[in-house]
DNA sequence: AGTATATAGTTCAGAGATGAATAATCAATA
DNA sequence: TATTGATTATTCATCTCTGAACTATATACT
């Protein structure tokens, strides 16, 4: 299992060199680095007999979660979390095997439409019972209430960036 | 600033064509996703003036973290999250700028030996304090009790990991 | 001792990600 | 309507990461 316990004692060894640091600040940042890390493995395992990967599985998630299956690459961007130009390199590669349409925009051609296809959709409701499972297994030693606090004080935390 | 009402739009929208999704556990790690890009991004900037990105700082401080600064590849891969082929190209890179120092282990052969030297320590304690307001900065929504319930609480999560 | 299995670290080829530059379009305004 | 400045998306060169194969050493077993 993940064991934090390391972790903890070299952040004591780091303030006896130099007092100035944080503890509790620094203990947040390495248990999110950890926990990004096998979130971001998992994910990967999971998707991979699905010929896909996580960043991959995200875009698609991300443009499931829009009521038309539809979003520019630049909303893509913000929602997924990814590079622009990463994102133009993960739909182009998601358009080639079938599940993403690319489209011109009307009103404003500057901008994209992508779009998932009928293959899209049922691929990812095809991978969807995995992916409910991991989520669950992921938060397993969470109750309801739990959970709830932990989804707070995140959001707390992700409000102090970009300001 | 970094805004999660629409992360929490699609998943009411993802919810609606697909009701087994759960709610709360699919908010959490998409929560993580974001702020460990908000953290990769922001320690990547801090760091690109002293001529290190975000996992070299990682490797160096893990280091520091132990009471003889050095470690082993392999507890170095633990430690800083990273695979071992990583570890090999980015402590090369380290002990090319002089900041670290590889030694073959005494008692077991296979073994290798990292260890900052001096020069390393000292680039460790010119950029600390630049790390250290970022650490501040990036917790300053959070007072002492929440940092500590978030702590107790990702502590948990991680928990649910690797067993 | 000899053989098998395990562990530590590295190498390498291919996949993935990033920043900076570019092209196309739109919006504002003089 | 011509010009300037934003915005959107893509391209490209470069850097970074990954999994799988490989080398070397150590440990366990017969």
């Amino acid at each position: 299992m993940s064991d934090f316990a390391p972790t903890e004692a070299r952040l004591q060894v780091t303030r006896s060199k130099y007092p100035g640091f944080p503890r509790d600040p620094a203990a947040l940042v390495r248990l999110i680095k950890h926990l990004y890390k096998e979130i971001h493995d998992e994910a990967n395992a999971v998707m991979k007999p699905y010929g896909l990967n996580h960043p991959e599985y995200n875009i698609l998630m991300m443009m499931y979660g829009s009521p038309d299956n539809s979003l520019n690459p630049s909303q893509l961007a913000d929602a997924a979390g990814e590079k622009s130009a990463n994102v133009t390199r993960l739909t182009t590669q998601l358009c080639e095997k079938g599940y993403v349409a690319r489209a011109s925009s009307e009103d404003d051609r500057r901008k994209v439409t992508l779009t998932l296809t009928p293959e899209g959709i049922a691929l990812i409701e095809s991978f969807l019972p995995d992916i409910v499972a991991l989520l669950f297994r992921q938060t397993r030693k969470l109750d309801a209430t739990e959970q709830a606090q932990l989804e707070v004080l995140l959001k707390k935390m992700l409000a102090g960036y970009g300001e």
